[in-house]
DNA sequence: CTCCTCGCTGCTCATGTGAGCAGACTTGCA
DNA sequence: TGCAAGTCTGCTCACATGAGCAGCGAGGAG
């Protein structure tokens, strides 16, 4: 195509596009014949020139969800517009009502839902309709006590999602993170934290999002993990957190004595569900969702748009 | 329209431009039928939800330029796209061949232009084809010795103009703004001077452009003013100056003594042509080009898109 | 110089889409 | 409860559009 070919084409494009004409009356305008029109409008989208987004709080970006899915390999990926999202704030508001709309939909409805607890899951409880399901079962499946102010997060969100639902929540009342490795063992010990933990085992599906490996992270927040904690982690080669668990960017368990003091089940426990939902947003959780992803923790991916693309561009 | 409808014009909207189905494909897979599809698409375009734009260096915004037609008045408009541009640079280089490109498409062709000086004018005679028209003589309309390391700008651009229009320049060999009124008048008494003013009196259309009112400017650049003469221009009210000529938000000479001292066609005989084309970009110009527009000195503009809305908004 | 190939043009035809309309339905009010 | 007004639905029909094809012409090889 030469120059000016495709400045016709944009001319076109601002008459087809902008102005509502017909690609016959285009095609007066420019003294071109109207299949030319269409054949110059078909190269202006094909090259590109032409971008049409969809300005909505709720639209996604089914082009890149499929990408996921085939070069992914995941089963279903949920991928959030970031058109015209400022704050990742936002961003991480929509992902959350993506993922409330994702469970809403769901077929069959799981019997029982495991799931973890952060900021992310907290709005997605949130986010979802009284009545999204008839008897959903939910249960915890990593220690969520909160040592904090904002106590309760944890247990708020997996009874909002179970009472919205028509069912009845499971708390793993236990820490997430213990200081010695016999406590943890006692506690998992304990009949009714076993039986929690077994109940997880047994859930039909999985629900939980992941934490990025710095500074803000909820488990520093809550009292669990200092800084300093986090960044050996870091050095250690963290990129995040999973389930209350600290990987590498393979997704392999970073550091084993950290890890044998958390509480839950394990990421090879998590990974023996056929249904493993990650919701996962914003810049700081690129590296953690790569592994995730690299690591089939999950088999639904719900995202950002820029996460998708980072995923993408390994 | 309620929130389902609403929801269901984005799920539409992303499978028919995002994945090109059609509306009966649509229909099908929403259960809808596909003129409900089609109602939900329309509903969607008129809420604002999708957005379609040209990502062309040389795309213009028609709907922008008719507005600026019917509501200011104008003969004609020439309005580029924004869209992808990130430095101020660029956008007055946008307009700039956005200025060519109206030129070479001017029909008829003037057989004398009068032309101004000045970054912009320059870049756009720099964007000119050779061969843009064949005999279009130029001159200068006001004056243009530059004082400056980048010395014959003002007459490299009107040459440029004139050799690729297959004509000849005729420059107006007198500074911009004299010291003293009794030097204007010696200068303007000189029978060279005073025969290209009479010349460009008597062109069929001007172009030019116009310089904020800032530390920015070309005259202090020039030397022709210093900063304190420029800040006490703003005092009285300046928003610019066209041809060399400061101007207020009204477009009346801010300062009469200072534009007796200055060489060239006045604005009244500016105003006189039937073209008057000028070329106006970035958000330091909007209250110049606002000036403009409301006196009546351009019959013809070319500016960017932020600039336009600036003009309309008013 | 001639022939062959390739790409572009303008066409036919099938399909996709928007305007307009009659009937069903909901909504508001007495 | 009953009626009127307004809204929504699914249709017909006319128009707009893209796919596919035959013919033309430019450009290169022999």
């Amino acid at each position: 195509m030469d120059e000016t070919d495709e400045l016709l084409s944009i001319r076109a494009a601002e008459l087809y596009y902008e102005e509502n004409k017909t690609q016959d009356e285009i095609g007066q305008a420019l003294r071109l014949t109207r299949w030319k029109v269409g054949r110059l409008l078909a190269q202006a989208k094909q090259r590109g020139f032409i971008r049409i987004e969809i300005l909505h709080p709720r639209a996604r970006r089914l082009p890149i969800e499929r990408r996921l899915r085939e070069e992914r390999g995941l089963e279903d990926a949920i991928v959030v517009s970031a058109a015209g999202v400022s704050s990742s704030e936002e961003l991480q508001s929509r992902t959350a009502q993506a993922a409330a709309d994702y469970l809403t939909a769901l077929r069959p409805v799981p019997r029982t839902l495991g799931v973890s607890w952060g900021r992310t899951l907290f709005e997605l409880s949130q986010h979802l309709r009284n009545g999204w399901a008839t008897g959903v079962n939910v249960v915890q499946i990593n220690g969520g006590v909160s040592l904090n102010r904002r106590a309760g997060t944890a247990a708020a969100t997996a009874v909002a999602i179970a009472q919205k639902g028509g069912g009845s929540a499971t708390l793993l009342p236990s820490p997430a993170i213990l200081e010695h490795l016999a406590t943890k063992e006692a506690i998992e010990a304990d009949r009714v934290v076993a039986g929690v933990i077994e109940f997880a085992r047994s859930a039909d599906a999985y629900l939980f999002s992941a934490g990025p490996a710095d500074h803000t992270s909820v488990h520093i927040e809550s009292g669990y993990l200092t800084e300093t904690d986090v960044d050996l982690l870091v050095q250690k080669g963290a990129v995040g957190d999973v389930v209350g668990r600290y990987i590498d960017s393979e997704g392999n368990i970073v550091d084993p004595a950290l890890d044998a003091r958390t509480v839950g089940l394990t990421l090879d426990e998590v990974r023996e569900s056929r249904l493993r939902i990650a919701v996962i947003a914003g810049r700081s959780k690129h590296p953690v969702a790569d592994a995730v992803v690299r690591s089939g923790l999950c088999s639904v991916l719900v995202t950002d748009e820029a996460t998708a693309l980072h995923l993408l561009d390994g």
